[in-house]
DNA sequence: GAAAAAAAATGAACTAGTTTAAGACTTTTA
DNA sequence: TAAAAGTCTTAAACTAGTTCATTTTTTTTC
């Protein structure tokens, strides 16, 4: 039995936690809708209500909200194999503040609010694949959120370079900025300081 | 059938999100430590490996890191009715690096990581429970991850006094200053500057 | 309840990060 | 492939936040 690569990479994700079996995986598949989003397309924009959450299969996507100043506050670059949305809106049903731009050619798996809930009943050990992936982001969230308010931001700009080595190149430096946290000229100035070190 | 106060605290707490039954409820809190920290005591410091994860039922908590000049990045406050620990060390067993210390005498629930797995095997809805909570908590650190790049120190200050007015009164003005990310003499500042408006 | 320790306030000199503006470089679009 | 639009760099003037030092106020301890 073969699955094609979009299917295949969403079901190592998920058996990275939990093992399916053929049947359950089949079910698992038929509840997902495939997306694809041009670059410079949205996937969501402030005030919509989600209707989805994703799975990105190819491309790169950037969630931010934007200040009064039109600045934009980019909170998680999206690639394949990451998770993305808004849970809030999601899971209450409230409009979003957040905006989701592919900054290439994407594609998703989507699973709707009403899949999600069926998910649960239908294969409940999926409440264990979703505590554990929770946990997870949960753990670097807290960690992101003290180096927000207790490193530089040369430190935060350093350590983001550890962290995501293959990301940085696929991004733009003002995106890098929204991200970080600062304007993109201090953002310039740290880079060019940095690789003169 | 009655329960202590710190049982119906830790029940109600559960029963936000899934139902239990009398057996269920007995079960549960059988695999619970009761914890008793005095005030200035350590509940965790750094390099410990964590064994329980944490309810508190009386009392205030700080979990916080240190940086190398020795100040304080505090990540919560935990107070009743609040979860705390650190979930990383708690599931890998690897060395903590946060601090938790009581800053008034407190009283916790705490349950063992051998515990925890098992709880999932005698009442699997536990998984749902715990999905939601972490989803839930992982909805309001994106939000401070965020807010802690994009806001400044005032802004953070008058949204932390409008989401916990009932934390503000109970910590001192430092420990303010390590979780808004600034330094006391600041704190002390934006304090007589936000009174005077 | 006096002495000691910790927290809070204030101010002056400093540094990290912003703003504004202008020119060079790169990518997109027609 | 030329024009337009967006991105990156640099620099000068500015502001949010830090550091250090001192005094006052509050809390803790014996």
């Amino acid at each position: 039995m073969y699955y094609k690569e979009s299917h295949t990479l969403i079901l190592n994700n998920i058996e990275r936690f939990i093992d399916l079996t053929k049947l359950e995986k089949q079910k698992y598949l038929s509840l997902l809708t495939e997306i694809k989003v041009k670059k410079k397309a949205f996937l969501m924009q402030a005030n919509d209500v989600t209707k989805y959450e994703y799975f990105i299969t190819k491309g790169c996507l950037k969630v931010y909200t934007l200040d009064e100043d039109g600045a934009q506050h980019i909170s998680m670059f999206a690639v394949e194999g990451y998770w993305t949305g808004d849970m809030a809106s999601f899971m209450t049903k409230e409009p979003t503040r957040y905006f989701i731009k592919a900054t290439e050619h994407s594609e998703l798996l989507g699973i709707s609010r009403t899949n999600y809930h069926l998910l649960f009943q239908e294969i409940p050990k999926f409440e264990k694949f979703y505590r554990i992936l929770y946990q997870r982001s949960l753990i670097s969230y807290i960690q992101r959120s003290n180096h927000g308010m207790s490193l530089t931001a040369e430190e935060r700009y350093i350590e983001f370079k550890k962290k995501y080595p293959k990301i940085v190149n696929r991004i733009t430096q003002k995106d890098l900025a929204g991200y970080i946290g600062i304007t993109p000229e201090f953002m310039s100035k740290i880079i060019s300081k940095v690789n003169r070190m």
